[in-house]
DNA sequence: CGCGAATGTAATAGTCTATAACTTGAACAA
DNA sequence: TTGTTCAAGTTATAGACTATTACATTCGCG
């Protein structure tokens, strides 16, 4: 498999990875601009192939954009999971929360491409793209550290996703660059890992009491 | 004014309010899809008038996409104001959450076009939008129905502001139609509303003892 | 009334998505 | 080795959309 940037070579017919170059060059394109920086003439120009060439590998521009934000879920999840595993006096779940509003601050247009377009909605159950983003909620649930006690636990994950994204979108607003930015992004992330700490604990405690008054 | 979708009567030469119209019925379409489904060619068609008809009044595709934007902020502070007046057992900052999550599900297409472009953060201090945008986040701050102490109250509308989005946000992801949908999007959205109630009159007790201590 | 600014039209260039019909060459079987 | 097949490319082209230019009409005001 040649550089996931490659060129066709000059005077070659077959590209040879075609498909995987244009994912990752989606993803640079979409790095800055979005969705709609994401040209398919102009990724085939950069890849040194015909504009009709990378229909042979995607149905149409929908299908090329799904597999770019499996592609970015499936990144995500790295980051993740490295943010979570190496060692750090944060707890897991504080981590997980801030290395989430970093790549969507960083990495804006592919934050966009992933949270913002209704791409994730209509993906499939058992697709490529629906299971990437089953996964990296997994995470957000394996960074609670909590025991699956009823669902509470999925509820608080559910919280604590919702919560990061929120300030993520806030923050593209500008809504903390103005007088009212007061606290920063990181305060309020921090804000509500700690909210759902509390809210595990009282939970599990309240679970067990009730556990041992039952029997 | 004729009424907002009227096309241009037939054998007259100027339409007589373009421009809100084309704003209207940008509207519309947008309910749907989103800012994509915008073009100003078919609109100029749905209007009855020439496809450059419109760059009388917006520069480009962008300027027509802020004024949508910025009419749509305002469609939203008026739900909210409504929300906020009517008697009801619910406090003030539960119904306008409850109302900001009803408007981002029900009008899917314009809620996007509001938060996951990036229209809103290229707007100009003292811009239509920006003004639009601010004049709705005054009104959370108004629903917190708490005195100003310190920065306390901009962080709390904030923090509920930031959690309601990304409830909506994951809503449309449709993370609660899997399994993991033991709690409805309403349930965590008033989570939130509680958990900045407690801590809007937390911070507030605390400000007052240390004030009484200081004197 | 008459003139200028605002608002509309026709014609056209350029970008992008997408399809159809043709071409190349890599891999595999005989 | 050779022949065939098929995935992966090509050229040509249609059609949608944005946007500009030059021209036409009408509204409103002195």
């Amino acid at each position: 498999m040649r550089s996931q940037f490659a060129r066709k070579p000059e005077n070659t017919y077959h590209h040879g990875d075609l498909r995987d170059a244009l994912i990752k060059a989606a993803l640079r394109e979409a790095e800055q601009g979005g969705t709609e920086a994401i040209s398919i003439k102009a990724l085939a120009k950069q890849l040194g192939v015909s504009q009709p060439a990378p229909y042979r590998h995607f149905a149409d521009r929908d299908a090329l954009l799904t597999a770019v934000t499996a592609e970015a879920f499936r990144q995500l999840s790295a980051l993740l999971r490295e943010a979570m595993a190496k060692p750090s006096k944060q707890s897991k779940l504080s981590r997980l929360a801030q290395a989430t509003l970093d790549f969507g601050l960083r990495r804006n247009g592919i934050y966009r491409l992933m949270f913002a377009s209704r791409t994730v909605s209509c993906a499939a159950k058992g697709s490529e793209l629906h299971e990437a983003t089953r996964e990296t909620f997994g995470l957000v649930i394996e960074a609670l550290e909590a025991p699956a006690v009823g669902f509470l636990r999925e509820r608080q994950a559910l919280k604590i996703w919702a919560a990061v994204h929120g300030v993520v979108m806030l923050a593209e607003q500008g809504l903390f660059t103005g007088e009212a930015a007061h606290a920063t992004r990181e305060d309020l992330v921090e804000d509500f890992v700690n909210e759902t700490k509390a809210a595990l604990a009282a939970a599990i405690k309240g679970a067990r009491r009730r556990k041992k008054a039952g029997t």
